[in-house]
DNA sequence: TTGAAAGCGTTACCAA
DNA sequence: TTGGTAACGCTTTCAA
């Protein structure tokens, strides 16, 4: 051979030609066809793997239709419930020939749409979705339906979308860290909620009727909304936990809406002098890696993050198997309460 | 228009039809040739948004030879030094109309010779790649050179490899935490090192180098090294520390790979009762988010991820636009210790 | 078992 | 200013 110092793009072509075949037979090999001798097979083989031989992807996709890649939006790689989606999304798609691309809509609803678009254009065979648009009419929707493109929803749900979801009951998250508050003797418990998408509303919701249930009264302002995007929410929480404990009646509990911003609570309350959980329990959702290293490790409500993106990827390969002929499906996974010293009062 | 409920894939041939003009001029319009009437511009765009075109990317993809595509391989995207990057690199390659298509190394090199095959068989213009490759010598690299698909290698440097690199100066981070510990009247100093991959390499030559310096021993015991792997660190820190823990004469001060095996080690270090920074102090490499809130806040050297993410995606497009006609550079960005009271004795 | 021809949606080249 | 023609590398179909 000589010295493989040049570009030298392989393709079937070439092998063809070497070996006094044509392209098609090459073709058939490679995909595995059983209609080829096995000498021929087997010299093609061999040449594929002399050359090096990369089917060009690109060219297969624009005749099959098919580009056996998979977008996945989410509003933040960087928070470790959207890493964790990722990572676990990868791992079932890769083994099936399929590769993950990326995008971030940096919980901005244009950019979004923008995103998603691009996606389309390179041909994706589906998108796994952490939607922040507002509502089901948003166009993002429409142009996925238009080029039936199959999605997935996750994390979020977006109501009146006949679209496939995986997720957790958000409901249930606020009223089980509600509870537990409650049955660790708060009895004024405050809130420090998310952004206006699902999982904020639903956690909210599970917060007062876990209230209401136990005839506990929930003065308005004790539910304060953290404005995602600063840092994630630690920052959010920090100011939210301010604003609480400069009230005149302090709340002796709060149920924050992610770990981020239960992390700002805390800070909050240590530089105001509070014993954690003497003072004040604390309650947030994520189970974040290195909760229980904290100062005071935080109690959490884990959201199964892992199974969230194995699911999600595997309803993407079904939807894009089945061709759209399937009915969207609705998963909701299993939630669960760890406890840690920030409520064990 | 009808209801669009049907699936419609729209083509520059369906525009150049219902205007009755050629392909070739549809075309021109989407890339803003000048070479069109301002007249035929405006009915092709005005035809474009009314049937939402798209262009299909993978049939540019194969007539131009250039997917905007650009591949990164990192060996564990929930590492937030990784997810970091990844962000930053979208953050940079996105509004330059590229999009990220991520893979994962598991730390596995074998898995990442095929990680970055499928990637070359996608046609991606560059590869962004923390390698976990042992040598120069492996195929990888001489895949990426035989289709002259240009990479940029970042955080950890494959020695004997031309390629650019971005990262940072690993033997100063060692140096610096070491030193600082000195500073700080530790006497007995021990590492827990990571696997064998430059960056840890570096980082254990820093440490010695500072105890050389200030004449202090390093009794081989006190060297401990953590396979990655393991939850990233942490439990390979807390075995680490626990043999460190049971010597005859203990450290007082340990220098950690990075601060996932720091906490791992803080954690070894509070079960045994100790006191920290008192007993034991203890520095970490990262500054991993929230490090500021563990129960003892971990001093660490914070290592610059977004710029590196930010540099290496410069780069990988300087590389894509010049056709491989550009020197590899190698950029060491500036390293920043973090003094928290981990190790503040 | 093999292969010729057609075509996927786009862009490059050059002529009109 | 416009467009015809020929690619790009592959798969599909169907005939040999």
């Amino acid at each position: 051979m000589a010295k493989s110092s040049k570009k030298s793009v392989v393709r079937m072509k070439d092998i063809a030609r070497d070996l006094g075949v044509s392209v098609v037979t090459v073709s058939k090999v490679l995909r595995g066809h059983d209609d080829i001798s096995p000498a021929t097979r087997d010299r093609v083989l061999e040449r594929m793997r002399e050359l090096n031989y990369k089917p060009n992807l690109a060219a297969r996709s624009l005749v099959t239709g098919r580009s056996y890649m998979v977008g996945l939006v989410v509003p933040d790689l960087l928070h470790p419930f959207f890493a964790e989606i990722a990572k676990m999304v990868t791992h079932i798609l890769r083994p099936r020939g399929y590769c993950l691309v990326i995008a971030s809509s940096e919980e901005n609803p244009e950019l979004e749409v923008s995103e998603i678009e691009a996606l389309l254009a390179r041909q994706v065979d589906a998108i796994i979705l952490a939607s922040v648009q507002a509502s089901a009419q948003s166009p993002v929707f429409k142009c996925m339906d238009q080029l039936e493109t199959p999605y997935v929803l996750i994390d979020r749900n977006i109501p009146g979308l006949k679209a496939s979801f995986v997720g957790v009951d958000d409901e249930h998250i606020g009223y089980l860290a509600t509870r537990h508050l409650i049955e660790h003797r708060c009895r004024s418990i405050a809130h420090i909620g998310g952004p206006s998408v699902s999982t904020a509303e639903g956690r909210l919701r599970g917060f007062r009727k876990a209230l209401a249930e136990s005839k506990l009264e929930v003065p308005m302002q004790f539910v304060e909304r953290v404005d995602s995007g600063d840092d994630r929410g630690e920052e959010g929480g920090y100011k939210a936990m301010l604003t609480l404990l400069s009230m005149k009646t302090r709340p002796d509990g709060v149920f924050c809406y992610n770990d981020e911003t239960a992390i700002g609570a805390l800070r909050a309350a240590f530089e105001a002098g509070l014993e954690v959980p003497a003072d004040l329990a604390v309650i947030g959702v994520g189970n974040m890696r290195f909760s229980d290293l904290l100062r005071v490790p935080l109690s959490s409500i884990d959201q199964n993050s892992q199974l969230i993106g194995d699911r999600a990827a595997r309803i993407a390969l079904q939807l894009i198997e089945a061709g759209g002929a399937i009915a969207p499906e609705s998963v909701l996974l299993p939630v669960k309460l760890i406890q840690r010293e920030s409520s064990s009062g």
